[in-house]
DNA sequence: GTTCTTCTGTAGCGACCGCTAAAGAATGAA
DNA sequence: TTCATTCTTTAGCGGTCGCTACAGAAGAAC
């Protein structure tokens, strides 16, 4: 049963001009993006942005839910899916170098560039995206650790520095995503890094 | 001969205030920086700033070129002096997990780091740091290539998107260095990352 | 209708941005 | 000593930042 509403009904789509925000937050960075660039964007006034977002951080921080609902949820179908530690992680990196590269939508990661220069004063936003980083790393950790404990992988496995370098490589395409790599070059890139995998000889593709 | 000087000599070492305003960039990124930031930690006023360095473009400019030579250089003396590609890159991977966090200094690379989220009136600082990151991975496909024309590797080798690969991980290094990951971290990723170098069996160290 | 509530538009707050005009201070040249 | 030159200091320019007070508009409740 939906809430009725006493006064004025608000005059746009909260849904719609959410993810106009969350274009401009993604194409131009957190700090990088004004709350003018915000109202020009979401075709609203800064009041109507206030009483329906709350401030910049808060806004921020909406985007980035719907952005990992979105656009963010490849990495744990594929944890989750894939049968294997190896054909996991491979499908990671392959579909990130899709995703970091499709027409029409801003390149690269929101979580991964979207606050890296940033000023003392957005160390909060700062901070909640590297613990998103970081639980991506744990996610890709616990995948390959439980390979190695299937056998899929050598006793001696290291894998959270495995995973800690499947994040790097990520990081490093979404950068290069935003350098103007295609997604050629970065499906290169990832079948590359798959080469490193433990017990991977030179002849393996991704 | 030095050049005599007329009228009121500047009353600050023009290198010791270049050197606080890299670490300024450096650490906090090119738009970040303010100028308020830069007075503070050059220890000067501002129109002493401008007489002596120009505007702030200029500023970091002159900023990245002594970033460079300073400490930059260990890419082109890694590829210019090793026997091989394979150990120029292996040392290339190694030497920057420890530059990029050594103690007492920023963390990562400025030139990696300090324009990624830079709004439009920065392009050309972003612009410009990008030709620098593309530069580093022609040195790397060339002295790659070198490598495949000398024998050391496969005749099939894609130098290019060999080294994009180096690339991409040097960057995220830089990116997880300022992340917050130690040297002993940073080394395993090279390490990990060396595993991929075309012929390497799975029991190969760095 | 009238009232109550909520949203919208205008307009502007104080703070900071990059940058500079203007005047005083410190030197070399004459 | 006097002048010309260059630097330093103070103060503030126009512009943008994130954010909000305030008044009018547009609905539901009565």
């Amino acid at each position: 049963m939906t809430t009725r509403h006493r006064g004025r009904p608000r005059s746009f789509d909260r849904d719609t001009a959410l993810e106009k925000a969350l274009r401009a937050f993604w194409e131009h960075g957190y700090e990088t993006t004004s709350i003018a660039d915000l109202t020009r964007a979401m075709g609203i006034a800064a009041p109507s942005l206030y009483a329906a977002f709350g401030d910049k951080k808060t806004l921020f921080e909406e985007v980035v839910e719907v952005y990992v609902r979105r656009y963010g949820g490849f990495i744990g179908r594929a944890l989750a899916e894939e049968p294997t530690a190896r054909s996991a992680v491979g499908r990671v990196l392959r579909e990130a170098a899709v995703e970091y590269t499709e027409p029409g939508r801003p390149p690269g990661c929101l979580v991964i560039n979207a606050a890296v220069n940033a000023a003392p004063a957005s160390a909060e936003v700062t901070e909640a995206l590297r613990g998103m980083r970081e639980e991506n790393v744990h996610a890709l950790t616990s995948r390959i650790r439980a390979g190695v404990e299937a056998g899929e992988l050598p006793e001696e496995t290291d894998a959270a520095a495995l995973a800690r370098f499947v994040g790097a490589v990520l990081q490093g395409m979404s950068q290069q995503a935003r350098d103007g790599a295609g997604r050629e070059e970065l499906e290169a890139v990832a079948a590359t890094a798959m080469r490193a995998w433990p017990g991977e000889g030179p002849e393996n593709t991704l």
